[in-house]
DNA sequence: CGAGAATCTGTCATAGACTGACAAAAGTCA
DNA sequence: TGACTTTTGTCAGTCTATGACAGATTCTCG
């Protein structure tokens, strides 16, 4: 599959990875905004034009990559038995080997970092996890007995995906390893499938204290 | 409280004024991204530099608005007694006014509807929603009994402020009314305190198959 | 009222992100 | 080698956004 038989091939890919690693470093040293496009393409040694060839904007350098284990979600979800429960169901697929890929990639820890020193890729990096949001959904509904498209399907959804970001950022900010995010994502997704609010959850509200810890 | 008293204070907010109505008009006849600010400016009769002394940018104008009624949630947090959960707490707060405020503002369904419309907007509506995570967060660790910066109130505070976000889109894409959005949050908000996982209701944390490896 | 200070505005110039058009260069194939 | 396709660089242009300067307006105080 890996196969880029002609010439042409091989060198685009070459191309493309120039850009990457050019943009990476610049980002790191100098910081995201920065960083201009004409020093992306003068240190990647090609026409800025030609920058907006293999990508969209500058963001996407960061956050376009197609081989990103997350979009694989939806796809391994509906490989869970129908019986588990939305959040039961995305522990499993993430324990599968979503988790390993992510902290084996030796690219996403330093994309995530840099996402992290730059404010305005904050809200843009939330939406790439949010950007499977509706097939999520679609089969968050079947497991929770509600019709296709109900908004309680999205909540849920939304919620999921926004933890999942939530608790990696955390763990590259923290700089721990691999077990620990596992360790915080389980307890991260028990809160989700128990509930935020331990003892009530009853109409009349009976203040009873946070004690249940 | 709306007194502008000299006479440049009161030219200051009509210019304002001026600007936010004639992009919000243009937004919903041509599009966002179809407006550019100098058609901005000149229908509100001021130069396109002008625009830029009132508004820092384009997205401004639609999301930059100091009066918003979310930004006092995390205030009025303060004021719920600390042995609500944090998701009790939060109802009880939107339940007071917060709900009546968004509703009645004449100018937020056409806001939100720009922005539905509008995928580039998207990713920041949703951050805009977020902008007072870290506060809320900080609520709910006292709640949650957990340290101060533990990122499991982080989660709930991102799940809850999801939720919101996720509900109100739905609520202004439906074009229901107002009884229908107090309906939908309190609905939203018994899955944010009972837990994801629960089929239909079981008290008792049954962990289904979390018999994990 | 009038002078001076502070503020607001428009014009000009500029940087950076991004796009379309066209021609030169490189790869592919007969 | 020569026709054909793809990739690339150059050029010109739009749009967002910002800094600098000068002129006009408003405020303040004598």
């Amino acid at each position: 599959m890996r196969e880029p038989c002609g010439l042409r091939e091989r060198k685009k890919a070459r191309t493309r990875d120039a850009i990457v690693a050019a943009a990476i470093d610049l980002f790191e040293t100098k910081g995201y905004d920065a960083t201009t496009i004409d020093e992306i393409a003068e240190a990647a040694e090609v026409s800025p034009r030609t920058f907006f060839r293999y990508f969209d904007s500058k963001v996407d350098v960061l956050m376009g990559r197609k081989d990103e284990p997350e979009g694989d979600i939806p796809a391994r979800l509906a490989t869970r038995p129908p019986e588990e429960g939305p959040i039961e169901a995305t522990r499993q697929v993430l324990h599968q080997e979503l988790l390993s890929a992510l902290t084996e990639d030796p690219l996403f820890v330093r994309q995530v970092r840099i996402m992290l020193g730059t404010p305005s890729l904050l809200a843009m990096a939330r939406e790439h996890f949010h950007e499977h949001l509706d097939e999520m959904a679609a089969d968050f509904a079947t497991r929770m007995d509600v019709p296709p498209d109900d908004y309680r399907a999205h909540v849920v959804a939304s919620a999921v995906s926004n933890t999942l970001w939530t608790v990696v950022a955390r763990w590259v900010a923290d700089g721990s390893d691999a077990e620990r995010l596992v360790e915080m994502l389980d307890e991260a997704f028990d809160l989700l499938a128990t509930g935020f609010d331990r003892p009530a959850a009853t109409p009349a509200p009976t203040p009873t204290a946070t004690g249940s810890a």
